[in-house]
DNA sequence: GTCTATAATGCGATAGAC
DNA sequence: GTCTATCGCATTATAGAC
């Protein structure tokens, strides 16, 4: 770390999604998770990981066996999360209507970005730390998130219910919404999540050309 | 720098807007944002800089005092060719009417980050590592920059040509298609620069509500 | 599983010759 | 404006006691 006060998130309490996991291993991770949002993982040291925790450096190594170690977990966390939830979402719509379904993964990607806004950054900036063989399970992930949306977004196509001027792009301008939210979306500022992603989904929607609905 | 291949772009030749600038310090400045785009400016040593340059580290100091300055300068070019690209836009438009101001805006936004994407990189992650007071001149500019396509979306909206869920969200969303373009487009891949543009464009206006122009 | 202590290396930056 | 040489300090990680 260094010197300034510069920082790329305001610095709050990391929310990390639940996951069965002991106790120091689980504060490592929601620590890191502060300081590699708010710092970036580069300018962040595992001395001041370690004074964060109030723990010696060496003792974190009782955890992990590396810093990069650390990073890859919480950005395998992130990706197993947001997979998950959109693979709910969609299980949960319960219907092939390619509109609703839409609606539904937008609407669980938004809030997954809102709601986490430190995990989506670390996840999304990054995940270019790691070397190639670290990121791998993380990146199959990413493939499979990005699979869902495209094959929905096919499927409106073939039924005529969607007329995206480009079906790549435009699925790249629904997930850019989400991913980018952490740059300026702040709860408690009159505009609550739920909300959010309504507009969201009504976004995405209007992009594929779905008129509005009753 | 560190030993492994990762990296977050594709090496390239960095593309760098034209400056007035002599020969050796637009040699760093180049170089410099070709290595903070691949590997991060934090992953990036005054010693890989220098050695990239076929120089030796103390050469650098006789062109920035710090490694902070060329990140600075870096950021400081990105925001100015940036807004000066909007602005211009808007006004050879030559037109008052709030969906063609949108087209244009739109249409040059695109254009930048995806002929630029290294830079655009660069402005956007790296920023955050500049000392506030270094990181100033861009975060005028920035705000000047948000402002030209919100005025326009508010104007749109007061003559009711406009029509999105919520202007706010749908201005963030609109400037995120850019944002995101050095993550997933490539030129020379079917999907020419202009065309992309137009594509942008034409998902703005959906989300502002405009319908199909002929 | 945490501590003290330290190894081995890399960092940004500077001094001073040319 | 570039070089050689180096200062002072931070870095990740390890050794070994408890």
């Amino acid at each position: 770390m260094s010197h300034s006060s510069r920082s790329r998130l305001r610095m709050q309490t990391a929310s990390l999604p639940p996951t069965p996991s002991d106790g120091t291993r689980r504060r490592i991770l929601e620590t890191a998770l502060q300081l590699f949002a708010t710092r970036g993982y580069h300018d962040t040291s595992i001395r001041d990981l370690a004074k964060a925790l109030e723990l010696q450096p060496s003792a974190l190594y009782a955890h992990f066996p590396s810093k990069e170690h650390v990073l890859a977990e919480l950005v395998r966390i992130g990706h197993e999360a947001h997979h998950e939830a959109l693979a709910l979402a969609l299980k949960e719509a319960g219907t092939t209507d390619p509109a609703e379904q839409v609606r539904a993964l937008v609407r669980v990607h938004t809030r997954l970005h809102a709601l986490h806004p430190q995990l989506a950054l670390v996840v999304n900036e990054e995940f270019y730390a790691l070397t190639p063989e670290m990121a791998a399970p993380a990146l199959a992930l990413r493939t499979q998130s990005t699979l869902l949306l495209a094959e929905v977004i096919e499927r409106g196509i073939a039924q005529q219910r969607f007329s995206p001027p480009h079906p790549r792009a435009t699925a790249a301008a629904i997930s850019a919404m989400g991913v980018r939210l952490p740059y300026w979306y702040e709860l408690d500022n009159g505009l609550d999540v739920d909300t959010l992603a309504d507009v969201h989904a009504e976004l995405a929607l209007r992009m594929l050309g779905v008129r509005e609905r009753k």
